[in-house]
DNA sequence: ATGGTCGACTCTCGA
């Protein structure tokens, strides 16, 4: 249904499109990414634990693609790439607030692509709620609410990726079972909530409101894609100017289809700039 | 059922 309506903007209109895609090893998913960016055509392609340092991140095929990237990476961990069709500018990995490590750095970029800043990122999973990489976690939407401080009212601005968090109890699968897990617990969900209310919306949930939709299935549960026992913790926020240019956003379940899945799928939205 | 499966890489960790 939405579909349709993104194919019926008016002639002359400019659409942006944007998707993320926790990918779980670049290397390991090349035969997923590539197609998938020639079927689709996206704008930008944020993309988040492609888990390789920048010497053997696989540039050539996305550049072959039609497309521009940029990467920061470490060895077996973490990792995030932007792919665009057109020119990356203003690249800046980590916050570059004086605080950052290697880990921050292969963690979050942020860049201008046809005029709006995009931040993607690959939040901190936290482990347990009393390990200290999940006060991590929570630092770090401290340090996501002071970097959007600076750019939500100045400019169109997007926040991308796997954001280790499931907003509200209708995304994820058992709300109750799993309200001391670090990408639910109450205390993540404020810190995420503190920073939305800088002025971002959850573009997905602006399209889509009916539960059970997800972006995460974990592959030690046994069949969760079949018993739909999912999270939704993959999100697409824009500031308010460039919400009301969105016209859909889509769970493309498709990338789960192939061999060898990532546990994640693509989220994708479509602006008319 | 306190499980389970991946990916990268040294045999164990992180998700």
């Amino acid at each position: 249904m939405e579909q349709s309506q993104a194919l019926q903007m008016p002639s002359g209109s400019n659409l942006f499109t944007v998707a993320t895609y926790n990918v779980n090893s670049i290397r390991a998913r090349m035969h997923i990414v590539i197609p998938w960016l020639k079927q689709h055509q996206p704008s930008v392609l944020c993309m988040q634990e492609t888990k390789v340092v920048d010497a053997d991140f696989p540039r050539a095929a996305f550049e072959e693609a039609g497309y521009f990237v940029v990467f920061r990476g470490q060895k077996s961990y973490n990792g995030v790439a932007v792919a665009s069709r057109l020119p990356i500018q203003e690249v800046q990995y980590g916050f570059q607030d004086g605080e950052d490590t290697p880990e921050d750095q292969a963690r979050l970029i942020a860049c201008v692509i046809n005029g709006v800043r995009i931040v993607n990122t690959y939040v901190p999973q936290g482990r347990e709620i009393t390990d200290s990489m999940f006060q991590y976690k929570l630092k770090w939407f401290e340090r996501l609410n002071s970097l959007f401080s600076r750019w939500v009212s100045r400019e169109p601005l997007l926040w991308c990726g796997d954001l280790n968090v499931a907003p509200e109890p209708m995304d994820v699968y058992d709300p109750d079972g799993l309200k001391n897990h670090v990408c639910f617990h109450e205390d993540v969900r404020r810190a995420f909530h503190a920073v939305k209310a800088l002025g971002l919306v959850d573009i997905f949930r602006k399209f889509n409101q009916e539960p059970k939709q997800y972006t995460f299935y974990d592959y030690r549960f046994p069949k969760s894609v079949e018993r739909v026992k999912g999270w939704r913790i993959d999100h697409i926020l824009a500031n308010e100017s460039l919400a009301v240019r969105a016209t859909g956003c889509y769970i493309d379940m498709e990338p789960r289809l192939a061999e060898k899945p990532s546990d994640h799928t693509v989220l994708a939205a479509v602006f008319d700039v």
